[in-house]
RNA sequence: GGUGGAGUGGCCGAGAGGCGAGGCAACGGACUGCAAAUCCGUCUACACGGGUUCAAAUCCCGUCUCCACCUCCA
C-alpha cells in the first residue's frame, strides 16, 4: 500500500492527546508491549490487549512500515511464587504451563506471534548492569537495611510523576509503616534480596547485592533496551499499568541515560458486572471456557469491533449479537466465492479511503468496521448479477479490510484443526445426507407439493440446519 | 486527597460545535409458492440543571451516578 498521505495519529498517554506519530527512523517503527505476568489461566480481558496491538502492528504492516514487535513475558514474580507454593509444585512448572496456555489463547485469536517474546527470567544480567548504571547516578541504593534490596530514589528523578501526570507529594503513601530500608516510601524496588526463608533457591539469582530477583519494573526496562534500543517508538499495555509500572519503567530507563518510548498507548478493560476479571474469581471467562461458546472469529471481531481505549462491559448476549453482525459479512464472502470463478482473494492494495481515514486515526475501528458493512451493502446488491468487476472488487476490498484487523474468514488460520480427518468425513457425510432431501424438496416444489417441500425443510430445521434458496439452488447451513 | 476516564435510541456501540456512524433486534415494503438471504424504508438518541453561540450530544459552569490507578492486576 502507498505511504500515507496525512499522518497516522494515535493517542499518547503522555501528553494526553491524539498526536501524529513520527517514527525515529523512517518507515521503521519499534513497539514494546508488556505482556502477562504468567500465573492463572488468561481470560479474556487479557487476550484484549494482545489483540489490540496485534490489529496496531497489522495495520502499521499494512501502511508499509517495517514493525519490530517485542512483547514479553514475566515468568517470576510474587504471585506466580505464591500461587506454584498453594499448588506444591515448582514456581517455573507453573509459570511455564500458563506460559503455554497464554500461548494457545493468542494463536486461537489469530494474534500473530511477536518479533520476539523474551521472559523476565532469561535477562537478569541486563536488569543487573541497568540498575548498576543508576547507582551510579545517583538514582538508586541498596536498601539501608540487610534486606538485600535495591529501591530507585523517586527524589533523585524530578521527572517522577510526568507519564500520569502526577506529583510525588500528592500521591497516596503507602500505608505500611514500615519502610523496608526505603528512602522514601514511593521508592519502588529495583533488586529484591532472596527471602531464604519463605522463597526457595531456584527463584533467586546471583547479584552485588547478594542472592535476589528482579523487581517487576526493571524486567520491561531491560529487555525494551536489549531488543529495541535505547530510544523506542511506542510503548503499549493496558491501562493499568501506566501507574507504578509504565511511570516506573520511563523512570529508570531515563534516570539510566536512555530516551525511552516516544509514545504511549493503553488499551482498556473488559470488564464483567463492572468488575475487572482478575478480581472476579473463578469465572468462566477464561478463554478456553469462551470459546466453548463462540468461534475464536466472532470472539476478535467482538473485542475488534470496540475502540480499543473504550472500556467494555463483557456479555454473552453482546458477544453473541457481535456474531450474528460477522455473520452477515461472511455470509456475503462466501456467496461471492461460489459466484466468482476463482474464489476472492484478499486484497490491502486498494483499501476504501473510509477505512483508511479511520484506522489512520488512533485506530477507529469502530468506523473502519462501518466501511467493512458499506462494502458488504454494496457488494451484496451487486451479488445477483453473477460475475462482475464490481463484485469481485468489493469481495476483495472486504477481504482485505478484515485482513487488516485479523478477520479474514478464509485465513486459513482459523479452519486449521478443525478440518481434521474425521470432521471433514463426518461433514461429506452430512452433505450427502441433505442433499438427497434437498432433492426431494425440489421435486416437490417443482410438482407444486409445497406440503411436501416445506415439511423437508422443517424437519432439517428440527435438526439445527436452515435452508436458502437462491438462484443457482437451494443451500444449507448448520 | 491526587490522577485518568465514563453516562448516547429497545440493545451493543461510534462521533466530539452545523451535514444526524455502524451493527443487532423490531416493524413496513420489494423479492419468494411460503420462508430464508438480500435490498429499500421506519423507529432520530446523547445523565441532570444552567450558560456561551446564528447553531451544542460535542464548548463553559454546576450537580448526580459509575469506573480505573495511586508499589507489582491487561
Amino acid at each position: 500500500m502507498t505511504p500515507p498521505s496525512a499522518p497516522l495519529r494515535f493517542y499518547d498517554t503522555a501528553t494526553g492527546s491524539v498526536r501524529d506519530f513520527v517514527p525515529r527512523e523512517e518507515r521503521k517503527v519499534g513497539i514494546y508491549l508488556c505482556g502477562l505476568t504468567v500465573q492463572s489461566e488468561p481470560h479474556v480481558g487479557h487476550v484484549r490487549s494482545a489483540v489490540n496491538f496485534d490489529v496496531l502492528r497489522r495495520w502499521l504492516d499494512a501502511r508499509g512500515y517495517d514493525v519490530t514487535l517485542i512483547r514479553n513475558i514475566t515468568d517470576i514474580d510474587d504471585k506466580i511464587l505464591l500461587k506454584a507454593a498453594e499448588q506444591g509444585r515448582p514456581w517455573y512448572n507453573l509459570a511455564y504451563a500458563m506460559r503455554r496456555e497464554l500461548d494457545r489463547a493468542y494463536d486461537a485469536l489469530n494474534v500473530d506471534p511477536p518479533t520476539y517474546e523474551p521472559a523476565a527470567t532469561g535477562h537478569v544480567p541486563e536488569m543487573v548492569e541497568i540498575i548498576l548504571r543508576l547507582i551510579a547516578a545517583g538514582h538508586a541504593y541498596a536498601a539501608e537495611d540487610a534486606s538485600g534490596d535495591v529501591y530507585f530514589d523517586v527524589r533523585s528523578w524530578p521527572d517522577y510523576g510526568s507519564l500520569t501526570h502526577q506529583r510525588i507529594d500528592d500521591m497516596e503513601a503507602a500505608e505500611d509503616a514500615d519502610p523496608r530500608g526505603k528512602r522514601d516510601p514511593r521508592d519502588f524496588a529495583l533488586w529484591k534480596g532472596w527471602k531464604k526463608e519463605s522463597e526457595p533457591e531456584t527463584a533467586s539469582w546471583p547479584s552485588p547485592w547478594g542472592r535476589g530477583r528482579p523487581g517487576w519494573h526493571i524486567e520491561c526496562s531491560a529487555m525494551a533496551l536489549k531488543y529495541l534500543g535505547g530510544g523506542f517508538d511506542i510503548h503499549g499495555g493496558g491501562v493499568d499499568l501506566r501507574f507504578p509500572h509504565h511511570e516506573n519503567e520511563q523512570a529508570q530507563s531515563r534516570a539510566a541515560g536512555y530516551p525511552f518510548a516516544s509514545y504511549w498507548m493503553h488499551n482498556a478493560w473488559i470488564t464483567t458486572s463492572g468488575e475487572k476479571m482478575s478480581k472476579s474469581l473463578g469465572n468462566s471467562l477464561i478463554v478456553p471456557a469462551v470459546l466453548e461458546r463462540v468461534r475464536a472469529i466472532d470472539l476478535r471481531f467482538y473485542i475488534v469491533a470496540a475502540h480499543y481505549r473504550s472500556h467494555v462491559e463483557f456479555s454473552f448476549e453482546a458477544l453473541e449479537e457481535a456474531a450474528a453482525g460477522f455473520a452477515r459479512i461472511e455470509n456475503f464472502l462466501t456467496r461471492a466465492a461460489a459466484v466468482l470463478p476463482g474464489g476472492t482473494v484478499a486484497s490491502t492494495e486498494a483499501l476504501p479511503g473510509p477505512f483508511i481515514a479511520a484506522m489512520d486515526d488512533d485506530l477507529g475501528t469502530p468506523a473502519a468496521v462501518a466501511a467493512i458493512y458499506d462494502a458488504v451493502r454494496e457488494g451484496n446488491k451487486v451479488l445477483a448479477g453473477g460475475d462482475s468487476p464490481a463484485l469481485r472488487e468489493q469481495a476483495s476490498s472486504v477481504r482485505g479490510m478484515l485482513a487488516v484487523l485479523g478477520l479474514d474468514p478464509f485465513d486459513p488460520h482459523w479452519s486449521a484443526g478443525s478440518s481434521s480427518g474425521t470432521e471433514a468425513k463426518l461433514a461429506a457425510a452430512v452433505d450427502a445426507l441433505v442433499g438427497a432431501l434437498l432433492e426431494q424438496r425440489t421435486a416437490a416444489r417443482a410438482a407444486k407439493d409445497f406440503a411436501a417441500a416445506d415439511a423437508i425443510r422443517d424437519r432439517l430445521k428440527a435438526a439445527g440446519i436452515e435452508l436458502e434458496d437462491t438462484p443457482t439452488g437451494p443451500k444449507w447451513s448448520l
